[in-house]
DNA sequence: GCCAAAATGAAACATGCGTTTAAAATGCCA
DNA sequence: TGGCATTTTAAACGCATGTTTCATTTTGGC
């Protein structure tokens, strides 16, 4: 393997579980075996790293992604909250073949970056992948046209604070939850228990 | 003011604004117009200080949160979720006498408390406050009996991550609300579209 | 097999951090 | 007012960070 793929891979399990400031190129570089500065010859810096890191999953999700939420949305005449959500699963499952616990660290990667860092890579995303934000909403609008405009708005931003933060959070929160319950908990089993929340929350009934 | 007042202020606006990990004790003693060293000799080190902070808060909030609460276990024999949410918004608001946007920093301090330093406030505060919690399960319980204590733990986990990202990104997103929708929107504002929103991911149908 | 280009390695650099030190200033009470 | 405890100050400490340098090794095409 090459030393770029190794310190993407090494970067991506150690950013994912704590986090871009919280981890430091000396760990990266130690935990993939290359040199502290095969960094910054192969990426320029740490930041470019950490967009490469993102790109490498979203050019796989975004398309598919979009597919989803269109395919969902020709499908289904009588659309429900709960479908629109659903249509996520897959496309996000498919990342673990890109990576083991692909899925899993995207999802925390996205957490942390709302997160860490002043929300540059916020700004990356959301101006890079803009199609997966605009059919999401069409979708949304199509599965409950009868919720305003305004809130949309708030409820989306809502939506999207509940699955950040679950994400950016999930590697504590399913240690507790394993020791309370010791029941098995994956990123999958996240994501299952999310969307109930989420499509209901949307689906609430404006006061 | 004295020094001790004036560090606490400065940090916690900082820290509100842009995390524990990231404002360092010379931006806030340097906001606060005081000595660099006046933090270590006042507080120990920073991580008292963040205690500190919190403390502030949650001495006033907990016995508040944990009254209504109960209150309004008490009050109705038929419990909604929307009721206990409800019983949040007047203990949180009161918030805002102890020191202006107390409520939407402290409720950001909150949410840093979860992301940043590996969780050890999210142990402090679990330690130190648990009738706030109790009391809040106890409250849901009484409002969705068939809600299983591990869809508890979750949704809980959820809601906390809704109402904090909505918090951290208020004064942004009031912002655009105002130029889309020209209304007028202030932290209660938020809090009150929060609440069918949570209310309703809480009690969404288990699958 | 040679040589330029690419990659690696060890070390140092510059910076920012939380914390500590010890002297100077201030406040307070006898 | 004198003296002692409290507080403030400027400076430095030790450490970790991202980045850069430059010598060395490895690689790939002719």
């Amino acid at each position: 393997m090459d030393t770029k793929t190794k310190i993407l891979n090494a970067a991506e399990n150690l950013f994912a579980d704590k986090g871009f400031t919280g981890t430091s190129l000396r760990e990266i570089t130690s935990a993939a075996e290359v040199n502290l500065a095969a960094v910054n010859y192969h990426f320029g810096s740490k930041k470019e790293l950490i967009k490469a890191l993102m790109k490498r999953y979203l050019d796989v999700l975004s398309p598919e992604l979009e597919g989803a939420l269109l395919r969902v949305m020709e499908k289904n005449d009588d659309l429900s909250l709960d479908q629109v959500f659903e249509a996520f699963v897959e496309p996000l499952l498919t990342l673990n073949t890109l990576k083991e616990q692909g899925t899993s660290n995207f999802l925390q990667l996205l957490g942390h970056s709302y997160t860490d860092s002043q929300g540059f890579l916020r700004w990356f995303i959301t101006t890079n992948y803009p199609g997966i934000i605009d059919n999401f909403v069409l979708a949304v609008h199509k599965a409950y046209p009868q919720l305003s405009s305004e809130d949309m708005f708030w409820r989306l931003h809502f939506t999207m604070g509940t699955a950040v933060f679950a994400m950016s959070s999930t590697s504590a929160l399913i240690d507790i939850a394993q020791n309370d319950f010791d029941s098995e908990v994956d990123i999958e089993g996240v994501i299952r228990r999310l969307i109930p929340y989420v499509a209901s929350g949307v689906g609430a009934k404006s006061h």
